[in-house]
DNA sequence: TATCGGTTCGCTCACATGAGCAACATCTGG
DNA sequence: CCAGATGTTGCTCATGTGAGCGAACCGATA
């Protein structure tokens, strides 16, 4: 395409886009065929003049999402626009972007396997009441019951059961315990072992993903010290799946503290026809780099610019081309 | 448009727009009827959610020039895009948008008188080669021509002449004389009276506008000094046109200055059936208000900041309202 | 000058889309 | 509870638009 040809080609646009002209009008007014005039707006979106921007809260970012899919076999993805927002924005708008891909499933789960944190009670509290009939919430790991944040766990579930005009069935246990026999005797017990059994046979799971530094919720519950964390992170911790603390290659970092961890597995997890993740902002790049690649998640819910990072040649799809681990 | 329409309309507008798909295939997704999803796509629209951008160097601004029009009667405008650039780079493109209107003129003027400046000098070098077919080009005011910056005023009629394969025809005099008698003796000399005579011929005339204070081009020149520009300042002056000083309305503020400067009056402009005032940038709003608030111009390129300026509701169309002459 | 390869042009045709309209649902005030 | 007003829905039909296809064109080469 030649100089003029670009001009005209604008010059198009602008009376197209702008001005809202039919090509024959513009056609008219350059002294062109509209089919000529056809061909240069063709040129002018296939050469990137032409912007088109969604401009809404709402907004996702469709290209970025096909890319995800098909980079990493996720069943789904959804990103949401973060150019310009603040952390508390990007996780205000993720959160609501999960609720909105809970209420739009189809088919509708019945039973929903769902962590917490201070992300899924986000997508709680976005959630619109009667966004689904009669869904049994199961929480899938154990909770923060017993310390100063008593309760939250089971909000986030009580919540979403709630809203969703169905039970929520919780998890009487704390998520790490200090000795491997209690949790083996906890486990045993029938109350806990029912909710489990029932937490497996969920049609879809809901989680997030902790960072593995010292402002950890799980530093924070007492159930492990900054020590504790700075000896995880030394041995390759990247972050945290359901209390389970996982390598860049999504591998359990201590199997030991991991015996000791209430609910269900990270295998379970990536057994599952649906685990939909929810994680975003960039101090958390790295777990959800892990969990992407690991195969944790069939779903995932995050902002542009992890979806960028996800998407940039650094980033090596494990489960596609199982072979190569190195993901760092 | 409530709550869920407006999500619908978005998502059906993420669906189409970025993912070109059908309105056919966006109902089937969505579970609408086509002409719904029809709806809900103008609706998006007349809300502004779909905003469409052209990104080129050249894109123009069509619905300010559109309003610019209407509120102040030009016979046309030109308004360059401007956000996130810098001034010089506003400045070359409004130069080049001068070039390119001057190149689509239809009919092709055959005599144009032109002033002088860094701003012409910018539209200068951005004409073509062959951008006209025998252009004559006269000078309209007096140029620097006894001083260091000697030269400046002929090239550029000269070069653009010379690019429109024609003749320029200079005026041999200083802008600003220092007694009025020395000036009319001037203006009766035959070859000054020839030009000023072929000038006030000219098809169509093409200026810019200088500010009002020290840095101004006359200053430089040593036409007149820092003190007279304060002068005429604490007098209302906001710029000049042709070198002739003139207030926010307009007006000419100094009739005895006025009366010693050489070359075409504004009333001369006013009268033109064609005359191009090329201004931008945030220093020259002031003038800029002047000059199209007094009909200087029928045909104005400015950047977007300056149309957006002119546009606001603080400035008063006289033109058209003819009455009110409070501007400011 | 004749011929070739590639590009662009104007056109047909099928599909996508918006305007306009009647039927229907929903709200409102008697 | 009903009549009228208002807004919404699904449709027909005219118009707008893009894919595909020979014809024409252009520049290079033998």
């Amino acid at each position: 395409m030649d100089e003029t040809d670009e001009l005209l080609a604008i010059r198009a646009a602008e009376l197209y886009y702008e001005d809202a002209k039919t090509q024959e009008e513009i056609g008219a007014i350059l002294h062109l065929t509209r089919w000529k005039v056809g061909r240069l707006l063709a040129r002018a979106r296939e050469l990137g003049f032409i912007r088109i921007e969604i401009v809404h809260p709402r907004a996702r970012r469709l290209s970025a999402e096909r890319m995800l899919r098909e980079k990493f076999g996720l069943k789904d993805a959804v990103v949401v626009q973060s150019e310009h927002r603040s952390a508390p924005e990007i996780q205000a708008r993720v959160a609501q972007a999960a609720a909105d891909y809970l209420t739009g499933m189809r088919p509708v789960p019945r039973t929903l396997g769902v962590s917490w944190g201070r992300t899924l009670q986000g997508v709680a509290d976005c959630l619109r009441h009667g966004w689904a009939t009669r869904v049994d919430v199961v929480q899938i790991n154990g909770g923060v019951s017993l310390n100063r944040m008593a309760g939250t766990a089971s909000a986030t579930a009580v919540e979403i059961a709630h809203k969703g005009s169905g039970q929520a069935t919780l998890l009487p246990s704390p998520a790490i315990l200090e000795h491997l026999e209690t949790k083996r005797a906890i486990e045993r017990d029938r109350t806990v072992a029912q909710v489990l059994e029932k937490a497996r046979a969920a049609d879809a799971f809901l989680f997030s993903a902790g960072v593995a530094d010292a402002s950890s919720v799980h530093v924070d519950s007492g159930y492990i010290t900054a020590a504790d964390v700075d000896e995880l992170v030394a041995r390759g911790a990247v972050g945290d799946v359901l209390g389970r603390y996982i390598d860049a290659a999504g591998e359990i970092v201590d199997t030991q503290l991991d015996d000791r961890t209430v609910g269900l597995g990270l295998d379970e997890i990536r057994r599952a026809a649906t685990s939909i993740a929810v994680i975003a902002g960039r101090p958390k790049h790295a777990v959800t780099k892990a969990v992407v690649t690991s195969g944790l998640c069939t779903v995932l819910v995050t902002d542009e610019e992890s979806s960028a990072m996800l998407l940039s040649d650094q980033v090596a799809a494990r489960v596609l081309n199982g072979g190569s681990r190195r993901v760092g």
